[in-house]
DNA sequence: ACAACGAAGTTAAACGTTTTTATCGTCCAT
DNA sequence: ATGGACGATAAAAACGTTTAACTTCGTTGT
């Protein structure tokens, strides 16, 4: 019992293979009437297209390759866990089209830059998500050279432009600064992820306009980049509360820094809304299960999931990058007053 | 300029292509100065397989497919989170093969025996790694009736052995309930996957052979199961701990529950150590950053991915399953005493 | 009435491999 | 010298599809 093919439908139907083909692709060469045949017949026989020699036919491979950083097999910490939901939202975004997520794990950025040459190159996909963008990204250079089709989740500023989704993060942090200020804070920490990480620059950089007006003076040392994992979060706790001068407020680029810097409130002693708070920004929904709960900056990750998933398919079949370009803004989740029990 | 082929190389060489196909693949039919000959021009001409037209030709997909189960995109839970480092893993272990992880989200186990089916009959991979194992379940007979490659994360009793790799939890229930009697622990509440999942069944039936092991009676009230959600963990120590005889020990399948069982204290004004304490079972190691760190038992979850990966590729060289059967023992990292400071 | 045309199919080539079968020397035993 | 065996390579077919080029036939305009 082999597996029918176009052949098999023409042996059917007394037609001939390009008939079929063309009748199964709604070609408008064909009679309708003779299409209604060839689609009986197929219905009949069980027949399913073989991606195989579409492929080796027309040079599609039908797959989109999604470029995952993950940290290396040894380092087991709380980072990146929002991919597993990144990863099925594109996958079922993709899900009634004919192309299948493919995966590519890697370790930095180095190796995404190199699987992404070699996908390029040698047409291992037709399309390419990625994430973690730098504000000048060697690899979306190398995308845009090869009229490769992509879309990043997260910004950059190219001479060209590019389909990408991300979060909002300069709204977000005017909007949650201005919020602080607001409550009395003078003081405020910003965890920051990695400053070559073009959201990272972002949110710095709306940091300090936001100080600006607010008229408040900018302090180095309670700005701290770093890979977004609780110990991240923790340490730069730990050294700032012991400032002589220690912020009253720590913004959390993540849910796992800001688990982090609870961590460092227990070690040193901190109560939340007494001595400190902690703000996030969540897309995970866990910090309001933290004790206490906290005020975050909500974007559930679905969102920029499917658009990734719907943005990549625009994009292969031709769409220009210019309509694909989407910041979403996170909701704004308040779980605590945030205002100081007690003046430190 | 086109992508050389092998037709390249055999003009290069004056060779056939027949040849050169032997001469890459290390056929004993080709004389070593032949194939020294034919590998220079392929490098000097930048030769690459093209796996399409290798794909048509045997028919090998040089695909695995992960499935994945994920929630629906409207319910954005802390759940499923290890999966992005399970992936990866995976990936990783298969990164020096041919082979490419191809990703398949599903929503449900019914969506996932569909995938199955699909896969196996259509041929779309040519091996399959699920997780979320039931004790019968339909996925693996479907599998094991087309004498299809397949490793599991997670057990489960059939005739026909499997490959697989599983936590070791009848054992790690058995010590963990041990150590908990152990220091006076007399109610000792399980918060356990759902009851269909292999591993759900496994450790509940360890926590009733402990139970009689140490004398103690057995009281369904102190048994939940469900999805391993922080709200589960949540819910079921409110009330638990609403109980005229609440435990003082909760021990949660994951970090997940856990975090959600650290909320409900907080939520009853419980302090742990004093009134109750958790134990968890962990595998990103984040519940070192709880407040405070809880005992658990921990298995990088590095170790069972990487071990998925190497066995699909073993299982696809036609590597009987019995030799692919791995039970990983976590390692005990106690963070806390977990006697209670004062007997309630 | 006849060339030109268009509609609807067919033929055949092509994509890049692998693999079965055929060819051609060379060497050895008889 | 002759036949057979063997080792190395070549020829050709095949996997399933798409598509350019061609055929056939009925219709149309002059």
């Amino acid at each position: 019992m082999q597996r029918p093919t176009i052949k098999t439908i023409a042996q059917e139907t007394g037609l001939s293979i390009a008939t079929v083909s063309k009748a199964l692709k709604h070609s408008p060469q064909v009679r309708p009437e003779t299409r209604a045949i060839v689609i009986e017949a197929a219905e009949r026989v069980g027949y399913e297209l073989n991606m195989h020699g579409v492929q080796l036919r027309t040079g599609k491979t039908y797959q989109v390759a999604a470029i995952m950083t993950a940290p290396g097999p040894k380092q087991n910490e709380w980072e990146g866990v929002e991919y597993a939901q990144l990863l099925s939202g594109i996958s079922w975004a993709l899900e009634d089209s004919p192309y299948r997520v493919s995966l590519y794990a890697v370790r930095n950025f180095e190796e995404s830059q190199a699987i992404i040459k070699q996908i390029v190159s040698l047409k291992k996909a037709d399309g390419i998500i990625i994430s973690g963008t730098r504000a000048d990204d060697p690899r979306i250079r190398t995308m845009q050279a090869a009229d490769f089709p992509f879309v990043t989740y997260g910004t950059s500023v190219h001479n060209a432009p590019h389909a990408y989704v991300d979060a909002d993060n300069e709204q977000m942090i005017r909007v949650s600064m201005a919020r602080l200020v607001e409550r009395g804070h003078r003081r405020i920490a910003l965890l920051n992820p990695l400053s070559d990480l073009s959201y990272g620059i972002t949110r710095f950089e709306s940091y300090r306009r936001a100080l600006e007006v607010a008229g408040l003076p900018f302090d180095p040392a309670l700005v701290a980049h770093g890979r977004l994992t609780p110990a991240f979060g923790r340490e730069n706790v730990l050294t700032m509360s012991d400032l002589s001068n220690p912020p009253t407020a720590y913004i959390c680029a993540n849910e796992a820094s800001a688990l982090g810097a609870f961590s460092g409130f227990h070690e040193r002693g901190l109560v939340h809304g007494r001595d400190a708070v902690i703000n996030a920004t969540d897309d995970l929904n866990v910090s309001q299960y933290f004790a206490p709960p906290i005020t975050t900056y909500y974007l559930p990750i679905s969102e920029p999931s499917s658009l990734l998933g719907a943005y990549i398919l625009r994009r292969m079949e031709g769409e220009p990058p210019e309509a694909l370009q989407t910041l979403l803004m996170p909701k704004l989740i308040e779980r605590c007053d945030d205002r100081l029990t007690s003046k430190r």
